[in-house]
DNA sequence: TCCTTACATAGACGTCTATCTATGTTCTAC
DNA sequence: GTAGAACATAGATAGACGTCTATGTAAGGA
């Protein structure tokens, strides 16, 4: 399975019911792409410092210094968030500014409740 | 990194924040770890088909047949997810039984707290 | 118009992962 | 103690992933 290759996905009609149970073979391929998104320890990062930054948003810019790592892997990384529906993406002159999806992010919570 | 090398992890300290403030490296590893444990289709279904069984348990050979894969298949993702301390091994003559363990799951649903 | 800055895309490379077949281990039954 | 069943481990292979360098694109300023 690819990560780029997939659309955003509708976690709330994945994974209605939590464990409670059986998930097919679908909603399991399409929570994966989700959780595959953010199972990487620069992305949760990337995710933690856009939430932390003034009015939750950052450039990439202010991304590549902290995490230590080339402007291109940050551009990167963020596509794999955006494309997953986890973060948003807006441009304002030169700069691209990029926000945590709050809902999204608290959709996957409904994955973990029992 | 290498997700069979690495221990089991205190979620709780991991990520009592949610998403509150700044994940630092090492923080992001252990959560990726785990993370990287549930992005992956197969794995979510064994989860989601050991809870829906009766008693919540299930053995090897009960989730070969409806994941259509081999039993050593089987047995490695078992693996993965017993390391990450997702489920529980619990031998009783021929038959090993897993469960999901509860705790550590909801755990993970601090994650994504605000 | 040309230069600079901010960001994205392309391509390459080493590593990790998911799966398989083959084989080892442990337990029960006879 | 031998045979069979249930499960684990080993080794191999194809594909995916994270990172880099090099290059392209778009916006702003002199």
């Amino acid at each position: 399975m690819n990560l780029l290759t997939l659309t955003p996905v509708d976690v709330a009609s994945c994974a209605p019911e939590g464990l409670g149970a059986r998930i097919e073979r679908p909603q399991a391929e399409q929570l994966a792409t989700l959780l595959k998104a953010i199972a990487d320890p620069t992305r949760l990062q990337l995710i933690s410092y856009i939430n932390a930054s003034n009015n939750a948003e950052a450039c990439v810019c202010n991304l590549t210094e902290p995490l230590a790592l080339s402007q291109p892997t940050v551009s990167h990384h963020l596509k794999v968030l955006a494309e997953a529906g986890l973060i948003e993406r807006e441009k304002r002159g030169t700069w691209v500014w990029y926000s945590v999806n709050q809902e999204r992010w608290q959709q996957l919570a409904k994955l973990f409740e029992v």
